[in-house]
RNA sequence: CGCGGGAUGGAGCAGCUCGGUAGCUCGUCGGGCUCAUAACCCGAAGGUCGUAGGUUCAAAUCCUGCUCCCGCAACCA
C-alpha cells in the first residue's frame, strides 16, 4: 500500500472563511478521497496559518489577545469544513506548540549552515500602523493602510540567502512536471529568477505575535519559514509529535491558487534544499473562483457565504459545482444563477432523476425485487463498455488533478444511461409479461451503471453517495474501488429501496430573488461602520468665495482610453462648454451621466489627466466601500448657476 | 518598451504542448416518449475560431504585427 499525501495551504484566519477557501479545501478533499478508495494510505493536511501583524492588529482592535482572536476563528473553519464533509487527516496550526518547537529549529539550523544571515530590511514606514511597505506596496506614495505618510526606515532582521538556489529552481520549474499547469513556469523564471533571486526576509522586530527567534529574542520568524514548513512540521520533522516524515514525504501535491503560486514555486523549494530534504513532486496551481467577473475578496464585500448556500442546496451541490467548473489554471465564475442551473442541469435532471425513474421502475414492475431471470440484448454492450472503462480513464484525470474533465467524463456515462432507457423502453416491456427477463435485464445493466456511477461519484459527493447504495440496494462490498471496473457485481435478485429525492429541482427566479434578500439583509451588518474623515480647518468666507461651484449639464461622455479610471466629459458650463476629466469610470458609465446636470468646481487650473485636458471637477462623495458618488444636480438649476 | 493571461455559434467553456473533418454544457426551435424530480430521448438552426499577414499540401492549433479585455507587480484561498 503506497503512500500519498496531499496539502491545502495553511489559511490566514484574519477573517472568516469564504467559498474561496472551499475551492482549494475542497479539491484536496476530492483527490485524498479518491486516493483512500484506491487503497493508498493518505495522508491530506490542512490547517492555518496564525501568527503576524494583521492578526495581532485585528485582535487589538477586537480587546483580546492574538491567540483568542484566531481560536475564534479557527473554529468557524473547522466548523465550515466538517459542514463541507472534508476528510482531512490533521490540521495544522502555527501557533501549536509542535509547530513552534520545530520552526526554531529550522531556523536555528538554517543559520547554523550559513543559509540565514543577521542583515537590515529597508522600507518605508508608517509609525501609527506600525507597519513596513516596499515601495510598490504604497498607495500615493502614502501607507495603504491609513493612507498617512510614510517614512524611510530601517530594522535589523535575518535574511535567507536564495541565489544558491536559482539554478536547481529555474530548472525545477523548466525541466519538470512540479508546476501543474506549466502555463506560468516561464513568467516566474522571467520575473524572480532571472532577473536574480533577492534573498528573503525571514524575521521582523516590528511585531511580537509569532515564533521567536531562539538565539534573538527580538526577532520573531517572518512568515516564509513559519508557514510553508508547516508541511513537514505536520510529519514531525524536528519535533515529538509525529513521526511521519519518512512514510509521507516527499509530498506529492500541494494545491494552492495562482497568488501564492510564487512561494510554494520558489522559496518552498529553496528552503528545501538548504535543508537537503526532497522536493514535492507536484505544485497544483487553479485559479480563483471570481464572482460575476470580478476577482472574489473580502474587500469587496462580495463573498458568497458557503454556510448559507451550503444550508440550502446541501455541501455536495457545493462541492460539485465548484469541482466541475475548476480548471486547472484559469479562474472559473461563480454566480448563484451558474450554481442553480448547474444543480439542476446535472444533479436533479440527469444524476438525479436517472437513479429515480430506475428504482421507480424496478419498484413498480417487480416489487423492488429483481427476478434472476435474464435476457441480453446487443443494444446493452456499449452502455456495459463504457460503464467499465470509466474507472481508468478517471483515475488518470485524478492524478493529472483534472477534477473538471473527471466529473465530465463521469456524467457522460450519466447521459449514456438515460439514453438507455429511452433505447430500451421499460415501461413497454412492463406491459408484456413474456418481456419479464428482458425488462429485469434492462433495470439491472441500469443500477450496475448507477452502482458504478456512484462509486466513482462518492470522493467528489461523500453525503449522497450513501443515499444512492441504500436506494440501488448496494452493499459496502459492492461499492468499492476494484468493483468499480467491473459489471455484474450487484447480486441478480437485488432489491431496490425507493427514497427521497436526492437533488431537488431548484426553481431558479424565486432562488434568486430569495438569495438576493438574503444578500440585502445581510449587507449591513458586513458594511463597516462609517467615519467622517475629520473636520478640516476652519476658513472664513472670502477663502469660501475663492472656489466656484457651479453647474453643468453633461452633453457627453467618453472613457478615457489607456485609463481605467478616467471619463472624459463636455460639459455645458453656461459659458461656452467645457471638458472635464473625472476618476468615476469604475462606477459610472458614460450612458449614465449624459443628459444629468452635475456640480463642479469650475475655477480650478487645467490639469492634464493621462494626456488629456481637464478643466474641473467634478463633486462626489466617497462611500466607505471606496466606490464614488455624484453629486448630480436639481434639474432646475440653470447651467452656469454659482452655488453657495 | 515592467510581467503575464485571454479573445472559439446567443451565454459559459474545451480543443492549441505533438498542425489534418470545430466539440461540450446551457439557451432557442421542431419532433418523440411517458418509467421519472414538467424530468428523459432525437433532430435542427446558429461560428470567416478577435484582426492583418506569414510558414505549410493543410492553421483554432506554429510565427509576426495590430486591436480589445483582464490579472499580477512579496504576504486575501
Amino acid at each position: 500500500m503506497s503512500s500519498f499525501y496531499i496539502t491545502t495551504p495553511i489559511y490566514y484566519p484574519s477573517g472568516n472563511p469564504h467559498i474561496g477557501h472551499c475551492y482549494t479545501t475542497v479539491a484536496c478533499d476530492a483527490i485524498a478521497r479518491y486516493k483512500r478508495m484506491q487503497g493508498h494510505e493518505v495522508m491530506f493536511l490542512t490547517g492555518t496559518d496564525e501568527h503576524g501583524l494583521k492578526i495581532e492588529q485585528n485582535a487589538a482592535k477586537a480587546g483580546i489577545t492574538p491567540k483568542e482572536y484566531v481560536d475564534g476563528i479557527v473554529t468557524i473553519f473547522k466548523k465550515l469544513w466538517s459542514y463541507m464533509n472534508i476528510s482531512y487527516d490533521r490540521y495544522i496550526r502555527t501557533t501549536d506548540d509542535y509547530h513552534v518547537e520545530s520552526v526554531q529549529k529550522i531556523f536555528k539550523a538554517l543559520y547554523d549552515k550559513g543559509h540565514i544571515y543577521k542583515g537590515k530590511y529597508v522600507g518605508k514606514y508608517c509609525t501609527p500602523c506600525e507597519s513596513f511597505w516596499t515601495p510598490s506596496q504604497l498607495k500615493d506614495g502614502k501607507c495603504p493602510e491609513c493612507g498617512r505618510e510614510v517614512a524611510d526606515a530601517e530594522e535589523e532582521a535575518y535574511f535567507f540567502k536564495m541565489s544558491p538556489f536559482a539554478d536547481r529552481i529555474e530548472d525545477l520549474l523548466l525541466n519538470t512536471d512540479y508546476l501543474q499547469p506549466r502555463t506560468r513556469a516561464n513568467e516566474l523564471v522571467n520575473n524572480f529568477i532571472k532577473p536574480g533571486l533577492e534573498d528573503l526576509c525571514v524575521s521582523r522586530t516590528s511585531f511580537t505575535w509569532g515564533i521567536p527567534v531562539t538565539f534573538d529574542e527580538k526577532h520573531v520568524v517572518y512568515v516564509w519559514i513559519d508557514a510553508l514548513s508547516n508541511y513537514i512540521t505536520a510529519l514531525g520533522y524536528l519535533n515529538g509529535q509525529y513521526s511521519d516524515m519518512d512514510k509521507f514525504w516527499p509530498a506529492d501535491v500541494h494545491m494552492v491558487a495562482k497568488d501564492i503560486q510564487r512561494f510554494h514555486a520558489i522559496i518552498w523549494p529553496a528552503m528545501l534544499m538548504a535543508l537537503d530534504l526532497p522536493l514535492p513532486k507536484h505544485l497544483a496551481v487553479h485559479g480563483w473562483i471570481t464572482f460575476n467577473g470580478t476577482k472574489m475578496s473580502k474587500s469587496l464585500g462580495n463573498v458568497v457565504d458557503p454556510f448559507i448556500l451550503g444550508e440550502r442546496y446541501g455541501a455536495d451541490a457545493i462541492r460539485y459545482h465548484i469541482l466541475r467548473e475548476m480548471a486547472l489554471g484559469a479562474d472559473s465564475d461563480f454566480s448563484n444563477e451558474i450554481l442553480i442551473n448547474r444543480i439542476n442541469s446535472d444533479l436533479a435532471n440527469g444524476f438525479g432523476n436517472l437513479v429515480s425513474r430506475t428504482v421507480a421502475m424496478a419498484d413498480k414492475y417487480f416489487g423492488g425485487t429483481l427476478p434472476e431471470e435474464r435476457e441480453s440484448a446487443p443494444i446493452d454492450e456499449e452502455l456495459k463498455a463504457l460503464a467499465v472503462s470509466l474507472r481508468d480513464r478517471v483515475d488518470e484525470m485524478i492524478d493529472n488533478t483534472q477534477l473538471k474533465n473527471a466529473l465530465e467524463d463521469i456524467f457522460r456515462l450519466v447521459d449514456r444511461a438515460n439514453k438507455y432507457i429511452d433505447e430500451t423502453e421499460p415501461w413497454k416491456l412492463g406491459k408484456d409479461a413474456e418481456k419479464r427477463a428482458r425488462l429485469a435485464s434492462v433495470l439491472y445493466n441500469l443500477l450496475e451503471s448507477i452502482r458504478i456511477l456512484s462509486t466513482l461519484l462518492s470522493p467528489f459527493m461523500p453525503t449522497t453517495m450513501p443515499e444512492v447504495w441504500k436506494q440501488i440496494g448496494a452493499s459496502d462490498a459492492d461499492v468499492t474501488y476494484e468493483n468499480a471496473a467491473k459489471f455484474g457485481v450487484l447480486p441478480a435478485n437485488v432489491t431496490v429501496h425507493k427514497g427521497e429525492i436526492l437533488f431537488p429541482r431548484i426553481d431558479v427566479e424565486k432562488e434568486i430573488d430569495e438569495l438576493n434578500e438574503i444578500i440585502r439583509a445581510n449587507a449591513p451588518s458586513d458594511a463597516p461602520a462609517y467615519t467622517p474623515a475629520p473636520l478640516a480647518e476652519q476658513i472664513d468666507i472670502e477663502e469660501f468665495a475663492k472656489v466656484e461651484l457651479r453647474v453643468a449639464k453633461v452633453l457627453s461622455c467618453e472613457k478615457v482610453k489607456k485609463s481605467k479610471k478616467l471619463l472624459c466629459l463636455q460639459l455645458d458650463d453656461g459659458m461656452g462648454g467645457r471638458q472635464v476629466v473625472s476618476g468615476i469610470a469604475q462606477w459610472y458609465a458614460p450612458e449614465d451621466l449624459v443628459g444629468k446636470k452635475v456640480i463642479i468646481v469650475a475655477n480650478l487650473k487645467p490639469v492634464k489627466l493621462c494626456g488629456v485636458e481637464s478643466n474641473g471637477m467634478i463633486c462626489a462623495a466617497d462611500l466607505p466601500d471606496g466606490s464614488v458618488v455624484v453629486q448630480f444636480a436639481d434639474d432646475r438649476y440653470p447651467c452656469g448657476a454659482k452655488l453657495r
